[in-house]
DNA sequence: TTCTTTACCTGACATTTGTCATAGTATTAC
DNA sequence: GTAATACTATGACAAATGTCAGGTAAAGAA
């Protein structure tokens, strides 16, 4: 495989490493490591030590902790020019969370070094990456106040609309993100098994259409009322 | 009141504020008001423009988000040492969350001129400002996490011992902080009622004790093992 | 003080949600 | 192609939670 230069990727006009300087991005580009990760497979877990940061570049990546119970809560899904590990890396301590593939990804390993000392050096870098976290926060706190104060099915369908304003639909209007029943229960917070039943009284009611293991938002409309509890 | 340096302000080693230098410093001391704010005021409310940041140096701020169903969800409690608001300064947008004094209080207002140039100026700031974020944004994580996968009643024994460890106790053992029933509904993201509820039978196995409206932790393994589900 | 308001508490009931069991369907491995 | 394995689906039931109603206690105002 090729092994293309940052210098040149559009990828970073994502991410914080836009606010890198020529130089700083050429020694980040000779340092990186492409990898190809296939679906399922785990870019880091729960308590390991990160000597990186991971720029996905294509596919999806679930970021997901596992709680007492033995389930996983699925806190965010990475796409296409995010920065995956950078809290770890930035106060070097071990990550909270598990990031593994939902399907197959190509990423950029990029050493902590490269990073750390960009950081110190180019405050433009680290406010940038700041602004990043700060939007980072806000949606966390828009993830706690829907867990803390809706429903499992307004969730649900708030799920839906998210799936399709952050990872789009092809020409037929079907998400281009397909998640298992799983996964989708693992990101609104509930059992596998409501979360199905849900998805059924969806398709009954004629909100969203599934063919397969793809799905079509049918009634955009009727899921935003349905989140907002109207 | 006197108006205090923030030179000598011991306040400020506990937040990003320990990273600026003197002149900065000096700056800031010149450009702040120090305000009091009484219990139930707000310091700032949800959809505001925020010209600076506030940081805490006495009492406890509750930061919340209305949701659509109209009820409020606490997504912070602030005290001592923390800023609020810097979200807002940073990004150069509207303040998602709204600002109440949970008890009296005392705040600076820092305008975010003095924030914002030594955001630019000063990397080691900005990384010390990125760090607390990096830690904020680890802590919404375990919310999410708590949100999703715990019950209220598991949620409700964490919030108890989350008040101990963070805001502590007399020497009788009491809370230093008294939360309303409401407010405690709020954080844990279920109906006042509910809350009211589980805290009698809390009472009743002997996990926690209340005088008035004051609340003690009596069994903390106790309230730690059904925080966890055994 | 008395009145008024707010906070706290409890019961009754409906709804939501989780769990267990079971079965069909798709996908993968051999 | 067949078997094994995962994923999806549904029913039945128990448990958790929200809502409504009514009550008591406490705190603040007149």
């Amino acid at each position: 495989m090729e092994h293309s230069r940052c210098e040149n990727c559009i990828i970073r006009q994502f991410n914080a490493l836009r606010a890198m300087s020529k130089e700083e991005l050429k020694q980040v580009s000779d340092s990186k490591i492409t990898k190809q990760v296939k679906k399922g497979e785990a870019l880091f877990e729960e308590g390991d030590k990160l000597n990186g940061v991971y720029c996905v570049r294509h596919g999806v990546s679930k970021l997901s902790k596992l709680s007492p119970n033995g389930k996983d809560q699925i806190v965010k899904l990475a796409s296409k020019g995010e920065v995956m590990g950078q809290r770890s890396v930035i106060a070097e301590e071990h990550t909270n969370l598990t990031a593994v593939a939902v399907n197959d990804m190509e990423v950029c390993f990029i050493p902590k070094e490269s990073i750390t000392t960009t950081l110190q050096k180019n405050p433009n870098f680290t406010l940038e990456v700041l602004r990043h976290m700060s939007h980072d926060l806000k949606e966390a706190d828009d993830v706690i106040v829907n867990m803390g104060q809706k429903t499992v099915k307004q969730r649900l369908a708030e799920a839906f609309l998210y799936l399709r304003n952050n990872f789009g639909e092809d020409q037929e209007g079907f998400l281009l993100l397909n998640l298992s029943r799983e996964d989708i229960a693992s990101v609104v917070g509930t059992a596998t098994e409501s979360a199905i039943r849900i998805i059924s009284e969806f398709k009954k009611k004629g909100l969203i259409e599934t063919s397969g293991k793809r799905s079509k938002i049918k009634d955009e409309k009727g899921l935003q009322n349905l989140a907002n509890g109207l």
